[in-house]
Order: structure tokens, then sequence, then C-alpha cells
DNA sequence: ATACTACTAGACCGTACGGTTTAATTATGT
DNA sequence: ACATAATTAAACCGTACGGTCTAGTAGTAT
């Protein structure tokens, strides 16, 4: 038990390698999923033995949980930690710039929603919590912006603005759908953004 | 071998035999995933021994695929085999209803596009071949009924319009958002439909 | 030095799975 | 009646995995 207590020293840190079991295995289940990952390459992949891995983590259920939970704590930051302000347009060709470039470079993140889509049959507890913590904060940003620009029905057309660009991604990326149904990504988003904007009353 | 080619005589029908296999294996699927659908199971689930549900299929990967073949050339009728013609604001609110319901009652379907979805990453020609009979020609009816309106960008628009209504299911089906951040599907619609509408050059 | 702690390497156990094989059974065409 | 094709149930094989256990090693505090 290497979680100890009363016990002021340590050899190197139990924070510490918590944290290099956690890297090592985020690569391994965004890779495989669930189902196909295995403590054994989860271990190697860490540099740890499994005896160690199972003192940090009771079983492979809490790793997992453990990790998404991280993942999504961490993600969120990328695209909307920076508040909304200035010229509509310029604002929300930004964003959605950002959303975009952020999901298609970051391969992680892409792995990653399709890791807690695969899983959200199984565990619903971590759909939520992905919900929780990303998507519906970022609903709320933009949701808070919108209304300052006094577009109709706010929280309704962040939905449609978010909502087409992930749909967007989702299939080119994903789903391969660069190869079968292409378009180029700032077309779409001028496009978008310029429909957005058409609803400011004037 | 009982897909006899040069058999005039069948017992039971060698279709009819493939056929029931695979409706016994479409929900071990749907349910499971791929992964952790058993062939021993879905020779139980369809009523048939291990060894007939092998001389029709040559293994697991093979079955999947004929599997994901079917489905996907099944669900575009639900929703897209009707032309779109008549009064803008009523088709498009017709349309969206539509594939509102037939997603959100039809489970099968939910369960269909989370399969592909966790499945792309080792599979991407299943999630072309999703693409290619979905996704691409339910596009394609909509963009043609939007050019006919002579809205500007008819492809992006529809991208529009069907992106945000496929994350709005994703989000509030199978992420479970109804409960996290709950919209009522019709407010959601109205407002969608509105925003393109709008888009109408008077 | 000694007791203790964190760790490693690897064997081990039970289970489950994909796929094959065997032996027996049923129905069909001639 | 007889051969043949389709099917079944069950045993079987090799592999892989989750998780535990054992034995041994290296560093640390007293």
């Amino acid at each position: 038990m290497p979680r100890t207590e009363k016990c002021e020293y340590q050899r190197q840190g139990s924070i510490e390698k918590e944290e290099q079991i956690l890297e090592g295995a985020i690569p391994e289940f965004l890779k495989s999923g669930y189902a196909c990952t295995s403590m054994d390459r989860v271990a190697k992949a860490a540099g740890v033995s499994k005896q160690t891995l199972y003192s940090y983590f009771s079983d492979k259920d809490g790793l997992f949980t453990v990790l998404v939970k991280r993942m999504a704590s961490r993600k969120f930051q990328l695209v909307w930690s920076q508040p909304l302000a200035g010229e509509p347009a310029i604002v929300l060709h930004d964003l959605a710039c950002r959303l975009m470039k952020v999901n298609i470079k970051d391969s992680e993140y892409l792995c990653f929603v399709r890791l807690i889509v695969s899983e959200s049959g199984n565990r619903p507890d971590l759909a939520k919590l992905f919900l929780s913590n990303i998507a519906k904060p970022a609903m709320e940003v933009l949701t808070k912006y919108l209304q300052e620009l006094k577009i109709a029905e706010p929280d309704t057309t962040a939905r449609i603005f978010v909502g087409s660009l992930i749909y967007f991604i989702i299939n080119q990326e994903v789903l391969y759908g660069k190869e079968i149904m292409p378009m180029p990504a700032e077309h779409f988003i001028d496009r978008l953004v310029e429909m957005v904007v058409s609803q400011i009353p004037s």
C-alpha cells in the first residue's frame, strides 16, 4: 500500500507515481478503447510493474474512471478559457477556428470523443461527466455572449453554432468524411458565422 | 458448405438462414459493441449452432461487416426516402421532426451510430460505408431542395441544418444530455427552421 | 545493522473467447 | 433404401486477459 497517509517520507512521491501511471495509460486507452486495452500493456506503457499499477488503482474500471475525469477537466481549457468579447463576426469566427484547429490538430481529443461515445452505453456516468465538464460550460459561455448581442433565444442559437461545428468535425475527421464528402473548413465556418451574425437585430 | 451454387434443392433455404443469423446478430452487436459480443452468444441469439454460423460467415469480422452494410442500407429509407417539396418552413420542420422522432424512437439507430463511431478507429472502411450510404445521400437530397429555394451556398447550409440536428440528438440521447442540459426538441427545431428560412432571399 | 517501505519481475489462476473438430441427427433427391 | 447435404450439440485448443501471489531488490528512517 503505497498511499501511506501517515508516512512523511516518500521515496519518489506517490502523487508523481500516480501521474506517471495515468500518463502512460491515457494513450493506451485512447488508442484501443476500453475493452481492447490490457492492464499488462498499461503497466508496460507506464514503465511500472503490474503490482504497482494495482496498488494505485483498484482495478481497470477505477483507473479508467480517474483517467476520463482527468481528460475531461483538462480539455475544456483549450478553447473556452478566454472570455468572448468584441466584434461579433470576428469573435465567432475566431472561436470557430480555434475549435476546429484544436480538434483537428489534437488527435487526442478526437480519440477522447470516440472513447466517450463508445463507452456511453456501458458507462452513462462518464458520458454525463463529459457533458458537465466540457459541453455544458462551453455552451454557457457562448450563450452568455449571444445574449449580450440581443440575439433571440441565445441558448438555442448557441447549440446550433457549436453543434454544427462539432458535427462537422466528427463527420470530417472521426468518420473520414474528408474523403467521402469533403468540404473546406474555412468555407463552412464563414457561412456559419455569417448565418448567426445575420440573426443579430439591427 | 451450405452456400451450394449448383444445388437447386435447399432444405430450408440458405438465404433465409443467413437472414436469420443476421437478424439474431444485430441486437447482440448493437447492445455490446464489437469486442464484447461473443460468437457463442450470437449463435444462441440466432437460434443456430456455432458450426452453422461459421459455415455462413467466414469469421467474426466477416459477419460484422455484412451486418453493418445491411444496417446502413436499411436505415437511410426511414427519413430520406420521400422527396422534399412545398412550403419551406413546413418542409424543413417536417423533415427535422421526422429525423428527430425516428432517432429517438428507434433506439436501434442510436446504437448503430454509437457502434460506427466506436469502431471507426479500427475499421475506417465501415465508417466510410456509413457516410456513403446514409450521410452523403441525405445531404444531397437536402442540398438540392435548398438550391431550389435559391439559398446561398445550399451545401453548407444543408450541413448546418443536418449537423446541428444530429448533434442535438447525440448530445441529448446518446450522451444523456437530457439530464445534464435539457432542451425541448420542438423548441430547438423551431428556432433552427426559422434561422434557415430567414436565409431565403425574398 | 535492522526493520520497513516502495517497487519489480514473473509465475500463477480462473475465465472467456475465437475458431475447429467430432459425432450424431435430420431431411432430401434419386 | 441409400447417399448426400444441412444442421446440431458439445468437446476441444490455443490464446489472452484481469487480477493475485510470491520472491526478491533497493532505498530510507531509526
